[in-house]
DNA sequence: ATCCCGAGGG
DNA sequence: CCCTCTGGAT
């Protein structure tokens, strides 16, 4: 209690320590769900998990893979012919369409290979901040930290960050973290995300933040 | 701020 | 019926 009001700053500092040691226990291996061999594919099931659950992104890329299993192939397609491949999944019109012409983009102005920048990632349509930091970590291990609809919303609940938008999100966990931490802290938000601090009916009762958790229903 | 947009849960 | 799912473009 008096460190509350001698180090406000410091016993914020040990509070969010403790949420992510506490997070790491329970979620010891946390990773994506997206079933991925190579870059393209993680590329392709990235763009595709907007608005989508991964299980549903893993119904629909298994047979996407085997007809269409790379780039260049994927430069190849037009949106229409894709589109039946998509059709199972939300906003499959731009994702057809979005796919195609990233493809393209890869293969024109960036020889074939899928770009390891995050200024080169967001340039290819369909590619935004989230999605580019998800593949910047999990396909070139390189630090990042994606901000989905799951981190937005557990970090927010959390007190890690009051900011309005997933930039800012982003800023204030990179800011509380050591580079090494961005890509499992990420994991591991998202599977709090999904098994307790749910959008609709979180499971409070449950909780292992609680003690550590502002928020409240 | 709005649109895209099927599947699954409640 | 309503809400949500590893968002991004206009």
């Amino acid at each position: 209690m008096e460190q509350c009001k001698t180090s406000p700053m410091k016993n914020e500092a040990a509070r969010i320590r403790r949420i992510f040691m506490l997070l790491k226990e329970h979620y010891p291996r946390a990773r994506t769900g997206l079933r991925f061999e190579n870059p393209y594919q993680l590329f392709v099931a990235v763009l595709l998990s907007a608005q989508t659950t991964d299980e549903q992104v893993n119904r629909i890329t298994a047979p996407l893979f085997a007809a269409v299993p790379t780039v260049a192939a994927m430069a190849k397609m037009k949106a229409a012919e894709l589109e039946p491949y998509l059709k199972s999944c939300g906003l499959y019109r731009n994702k057809s369409r979005y796919l195609v012409e990233a493809s393209r983009m890869i293969m024109g102005e960036f020889g074939g290979a899928l770009p390891d920048k995050f200024e080169d990632l967001t340039r290819l349509p369909g590619i935004g901040r989230k999605s580019a930091n998800v593949i910047l970590y999990a396909a070139f291990g390189k630090p990042a930290l994606a901000v989905d609809t799951h981190v937005y919303r557990v970090s927010r609940r959390l007190g890690l960050s009051a900011a309005e938008d997933t930039a800012g999100v982003e800023s204030d966990l990179k800011k509380a973290l050591s580079p090494g931490e961005w890509g499992p802290a990420h994991h591991r938000l998202i599977a709090h995300g999904r098994a307790l601090c749910r959008a609709r009916r979180p499971d409070c009762a449950r909780c292992f933040l609680k003690s550590c958790c502002p928020w409240k229903e």
